[in-house]
RNA sequence: GGCCCAUUCGUCUAGUGGUUAGGACACGGCGUUCUCAACGCCGGAACAAGGGUUCGACUCCCUUAUGGGUCACCA
C-alpha cells in the first residue's frame, strides 16, 4: 500500500515549531517509502482563521525544502462532502441532530461540574420522534449533527509509538459532527479526509490520542479501515509544559529571522522526539530520510534546548561557504547600517570570515563586525595589557604605528604580518602580550575579538587598509597620553 | 476531578536481563594563545520510590509518586 502522510495545520497564526517537526516527519516518512507528502489546511474555524496564516504556512515549507506533493487542500471548500457524510451517519443512527440551546449545554455542564462528574451531552435529543425532527428541521431551527457515543464499549486502536491503547465508550462525549454553522468539526473533517485521501499514516501531536477513540468509532460507523496512528511527543518549553508562546518565541519565522539557519533548525527539531540510535548529530535532509523510521520515535516529550539549538546553528554556519555565508548575511549587515556597496566584496568576505567561527546566529553579525565600519570607541585603560606600565605601552603602540608604516600593503597577509610583527618584537626585546593586546584593542575597541593579524589582514582589502590601522593605532596612543 | 500518556546526567538521548550505565549540549579544568572564539584532552553529573519475577534487574510485572496531555458548535 501507498504510504500517505499529510500535514494538516489549522491556519490560526504563524506556522510554529512542534508544527515544523510534525511536518518534518510527515516528509520524511512519506519520502522514505517513495510516497506522497499533502497538505491539507483545515480552516474550519470561521472565527480563529487568521489572515497570512496559510501563505505562512506554505511559504515556511517551501524554505525549509520539505516540498508537498498534493495541496493545499482546503477544509472550507469541502463543506458539502462533509455534510453528505454527516447526513449518512444520520440515516445509520450513528449519529443524530441536537437542537440544544447554548444556554442549555451550559447550564448542563455546570450542573455536572458541581456534582463533580465529568461534562457530557446527555443525549436529550436522541429523544426527538422523527416527526419532530423533521418539524424542527423544517422551520429552520438552529442545529448540529452530533456522533451517537454508545456506552459500555471498549474501544481499542493500536498507536505505532505508544502500542496498544484502550478506553470506553463512557469516557466519550457525543461529539458534535457538523457545527451550527454548518461547518464539520475537526473530528468529522480529518477522518473524512484521511479517508478519502487515502492517507496511510496519521502522524500528529500527542494530544490526539483522547480524541482518537472518537476517530476510530467513526471510521467504524462509515464501515473505513483505520490508517496507522502515530502519535509524536510533544515539545515541552523549559517548565516541562507543551511549548507555547507564553515561554518565548515559538513561530518559525522567528527563528528564521534572528538567524537559525533552516537545516540547523530541521536537524535540531528532528532530534526533538526521534534518534538515529546511533552518535552521529548533524544530518542533512537526505540523510533524515535515509535514517528515519517510526520505530526510532520517543515517547517521552522533549525540552526545546536553545543551547543546543545555537551549538547546532553555529555548526552549521561554521561549515558554510564563505560566499553562502555573504549571501546570508546581507540582510543583517544592512539591518545594522552597513552599506555594502561602498565596501570591495572582497573585503566583506574577509570580515566575515574573522566572525564565521564565533556566530551562533545570523542576527549577531551586524554587532559582531561593527568596528570595521567605525571608529572604535573605548576607555583608554582598556588599551593597557595586564599590570604592564602605561609607559611600556604607550612606547609600544609608538614604535608600532611607525613599524607598520615602513610594511608594505600588498604583504598584509595574515602569516606574514604574524611572522613579521612577531620577529620585530623578538627583535626588540618587547613583550608579546605588551604589543599585540594593546595593537588589538586599537583596531577594535574590544576586550575580546579576532586576533590583530588576521584584522589587518582583513583591513587591507580596503584601498586605504593601511592607512586605516596606523590611523587607529595613532588615536590609541593619543587616548593614552 | 474522570480518562489517557510518560519517567536514564540540568537538557537531548544510547541502552531491550549480566555494561566501569555510552554519546552530545551546557558547565568546570587544562592545552594552544595577545583576548575571545574555534579546536584538542580531562572532569563532575542520571536509571523517581517501593514491592515482586529471576541466580541476576535500568531493562519484565504490580503499586505509589511526580510530570504532562485531554475532557468545546477550537484545532
Amino acid at each position: 500500500m501507498e504510504v500517505r502522510t499529510r500535514f494538516a495545520p489549522s491556519p490560526t497564526g504563524m506556522l510554529h515549531i512542534g508544527g515544523l517537526r510534525t511536518a518534518l516527519y510527515e516528509f520524511l516518512w512519506a519520502r522514505k517509502n517513495n510516497g506522497k507528502f499533502i497538505l491539507r489546511v483545515e480552516d474550519t474555524d470561521k472565527a480563529r482563521t487568521v489572515p497570512g496564516a496559510l501563505e505562512n504556512i506554505v511559504q515556511t515549507l517551501k524554505d525549509f525544502r520539505l516540498n508537498f506533493d498534493e495541496g493545499p487542500y482546503l477544509q472550507s471548500k469541502r463543506l458539502d462532502i462533509y455534510k453528505k457524510h454527516a447526513e449518512e451517519l444520520v440515516e445509520k443512527q450513528a449519529a443524530y441532530y441536537c437542537f440544544c440551546t447554548e444556554e442549555r449545554l451550559v447550564a448542563l455542564r455546570k450542573e455536572q461540574e458541581a456534582k463533580k462528574i465529568p461534562p457530557k451531552y446527555d443525549k436529550h435529543c436522541l429523544k426527538l420522534s422523527a416527526d419532530e425532527i423533521k418539524g424542527k428541521l423544517q422551520n429552520g431551527e438552529p442545529h448540529v449533527i452530533r456522533l451517537n457515543v454508545l456506552p459500555n464499549k471498549r474501544i481499542r486502536f493500536t498507536d505505532l509509538v505508544h502500542g496498544e491503547i484502550d478506553v470506553s465508550s463512557n469516557d466519550l462525549d457525543d461529539q458534535v459532527l457538523i457545527k451550527s454553522d454548518g461547518f464539520p468539526t475537526y473530528h468529522l473533517a480529518v477522518v473524512v479526509d484521511d479517508h478519502l485521501m487515502k492517507i496511510s499514516h496519521v502522524i500528529r501531536g500527542e494530544e490526539w490520542i483522547p480524541s482518537t477513540p472518537k476517530h476510530i468509532l467513526l471510521y467504524s460507523a462509515f464501515g473505513w479501515e483505520s490508517p496507522q496512528f502515530v502519535h509524536t511527543p510533544n515539545i515541552l518549553g523549559k517548565s516541562g509544559k507543551k511549548l507555547s508562546k507564553r515561554e518565548g518565541e515559538v513561530a518559525v519565522k522567528d527563528f528564521v529571522e534572528k538567524g537559525y539557519l533552516p537545516e540547523a533548525l530541521l536537524n535540531f527539531v528532528a532530534f526533538l522526539g526521534w534518534n538515529p540510535k546511533t552518535e552521529q548529530e548533524i544530518f542533512n535532509l537526505r540523510e533524515l530520510v535515509d535514517q528515519f523510521s517510526l520505530a526510532k520515535l520517543n515517547r517521552a516529550g522533549a525540552v526545546f534546548d536553545l543551547d543546543k539549538l545555537d551549538w547546532i546553528n553555529g555548526l552549521y554556519i561554521r561549515r558554510m561557504k564563505i560566499e553562502e555565508l555573504f549571501a546570508r548575511a546581507v540582510p543583517y549587515l544592512v539591518k545594522a547600517g552597513i552599506n555594502l556597496q561602498d565596501y570591495p566584496k572582497q573585503f566583506i568576505e574577509k570580515v566575515l570570515q574573522l566572525e564565521q567561527d564565533r556566530l551562533k546566529k545570523l542576527s549577531e553579525v551586524g554587532e559582531r563586525v561593527g568596528y570595521f565600519f567605525r571608529e572604535p570607541s573605548y576607555d583608554p585603560s582598556l588599551l593597557i595589557w595586564k599590570n604592564a606600565p602605561k609607559e611600556a605601552i604607550l612606547k609600544n603602540l609608538e614604535a608600532l604605528s611607525s613599524f607598520v608604516q615602513t610594511l608594505d600593503p600588498k604583504e598584509f597577509s595574515k602569516e606574514n604580518l604574524e611572522q613579521k610583527i612577531k620577529a620585530w618584537i623578538a627583535q626588540n626585546n618587547m613583550k608579546t602580550g605588551e604589543v599585540l593586546w594593546p595593537l588589538r584593542v586599537a583596531l577594535t575597541g574590544l576586550d575580546a575579538s579576532p586576533g590583530p593579524f588576521e584584522i589587518m589582514d582583513a583591513f587591507s582589502a580596503l584601498p586605504n587598509g593601511k592607512e586605516l590601522v596606523v590611523r587607529r593605532i595613532n588615536k590609541a596612543t593619543e587616548l593614552l597620553f
